[in-house]
DNA sequence: GTGAAAGCGCTAACAA
DNA sequence: TTGTTAGCGCTTTCAC
């Protein structure tokens, strides 16, 4: 059934059929009434392959994805896609698995489905998908890449002060010999996060120790296995900073293994405030980054350059805070001292 | 850049682009090459709406889901997006947060898109949306609800089984007074789950006790409510199946908020084995179903519709089983013979 | 082996 | 206020 057929039942012509889907107010009343109720009876819907075809555009915004297991991006998900059914209009997901393949799957999927926008949030990413969508003139928004450019816009996560005041945190508590794990190297969220863990270090007065710090990779396992690491050390930290919760839980893990106790023997702080945080024992102490702020920059990064494609993308920037919860406390005194 | 414009590029017509895109046998190498080069020089992707329009189906499988932050789905999500990667085949999906008016929505995006199949999973469904995906004729698998028709299949998840071991578990650990608490009231899934319950204790020869029998919503909050008014009970249980891992999560909040321990106290099993159930202290109890399998039952069920969209659907079926961890441990004795 | 042309379902400019 | 029509980008006969 097309509208065609709608029209021909409701005595009308398709013009006239499309006018009433779209709300033209150019019908008499009387006519689109009939027409709606044909639509209603056969239950029709227009095929937007055809709309978006005739008009260019999809009103359906992409967001890709490294790891839908990580529960940090159902949350983002979840908040994108509310906002864009309150703006009438659609997310098209996908998931890249860290996969290059997978990325530059995903972004061709979005160029095919003539996506108006994309939401990039795989954060290791190579530049050459991105530079696909930018000369495809879509829109882009990243998260944390801190580079603009026409049609190309970013969210930079700030954890600088966010990972100062939880170095404070841990200062306060005693502890000296803080470690860090971070995500896989040479990447730019990764580097961020470290960059920022070390600056936080240095405006507490506190050197960065090169044996502290170690690579996982953003999911438990390379927590686990980085935190292990870091216990085996014959001289080791008392605290700990992760790169994401994710990587905090893998480490908690390898510490309750090892036989100490979090907070008693260790403390650990990790990144995004997860759900999950509070729901573990012990809750886990993090820096929240806010999921809904987040999906709202995206999309108004998204819809701005929308508005106007030949601007300029705009740089925004979310802060992330701290919140005490139960997975750090007081440096033990042998510890601390050592 | 449409195809028109790469065939002028490349000095053929559009329809030989076409045959190159597709990679049929009917065009000279040279030719192919020829074309070939000039689409990768211009990073040329295809109008998939003019494809689909054209074909009049899109390669889309779309999948539906309740509650994208129940880490259950996401890992559905991971294994039904692999699966279609691999066969050449994209995802389109939507959530509905339970909403009625989002599972609607939700529907027509997959009507409009003219996707190939539906996997439906939101639990608590109205017959409507799903009427009207039948009447359109696309072709739909649902999860546990037990009805097959005309391009409808299903995948049960029998708990039956599951739960009859769950129980024999429980009550060779010494507990006699077993709660439950389930989903929301009066829809399939939840109906299964509790009539498998009940099955499980009869098998068991025990009695299901109407007191101990609660409603929570899928969610933590909803177990940790639920759980909360079965431990204000006088005469309360010593162990308790929950319909979902969340639910039992919730469950276990309330029940070491009340200052009462899990096992020693208390004993829980939860439904799904999400990855999570074994990040918690205690490591969950619970009854695993494997995403995995489920998914590629989804696909299954549409790739079997699609071949022959008239024949009837099939009823499949999948078989949790337990999984024994630390939430489960002997009745106390007290307890045990109250 | 390749091209011309019709048409998928829709929208919008123009005509009536 | 409503209808006619061209055309969005692609695939696919059919003709050469």
């Amino acid at each position: 059934m097309d509208m065609r057929g709608i029209a021909k039942i409701a005595g009308v012509s398709s013009a006239t059929v499309s006018r009433v889907i779209n709300g033209s107010s150019a019908v008499r009343p009387a006519t689109a009434k009939r027409v709606q109720q044909v639509i209603e009876e056969l239950q029709f819907f227009p095929n937007s392959n055809a709309t978006t075809l005739k008009q260019g555009k999809s009103g359906v915004y992409g967001l890709i994805i490294p790891d839908i297991t990580n529960p940090f991006f159902p949350e983002v998900i979840r908040g994108f896609e509310r906002i864009l059914v309150d703006n009438d209009r659609e997310m098209f997901m996908a998931t890249t698995e860290f996969h290059p393949s997978r990325i530059q799957q995903s972004v061709r999927r979005m160029l095919i489905r003539k996506v108006d926008g994309v939401a990039l949030l795989a954060s290791e990413i190579e530049t050459g998908p991105i530079e696909s969508l930018i000369h495809n003139r879509v829109p882009l928004v990243t998260m944390d890449r801190r580079q603009t450019g026409s049609g190309l816009s970013d969210v930079l996560v700030d954890t600088t002060r966010g990972m100062t005041s939880a170095i404070a945190h841990l200062r306060s508590l005693g502890h000296r010999k803080i470690g860090f794990i971070g995500g896989s190297l040479g990447r730019s969220i990764s580097d961020h996060r470290f960059q920022a863990f070390a600056t936080a270090m240095q405006e507490n007065g506190m050197a960065v120790k090169p044996d502290f710090v170690r690579v996982g990779n953003y999911r438990v396992p390379g927590g686990e296995r980085a935190m292990r690491e870091l216990l085996s050390l014959k001289n080791r930290p008392t605290a700990l900073l992760a790169a994401n919760d994710l990587t905090a839980i893998g480490a908690l893990r390898a510490i309750r293994e090892s036989g100490l106790s979090v907070p008693n023997d260790f403390s650990v702080i990790g990144c995004d405030d997860i759900d999950l945080c509070d729901l573990l024992w012990p809750p886990l102490t993090t820096l929240r980054t806010a999921r809904d702020e987040l999906a709202g920059l995206f999309f108004k990064a998204l819809e701005g350059a929308k508005a106007d494609p030949h601007a300029p993308g705009s740089q925004f920037a979310i802060e992330p805070y701290l919140v005490v919860r139960n997975s750090t406390g007081p440096a033990r005194a042998a510890s601390a001292k050592a």
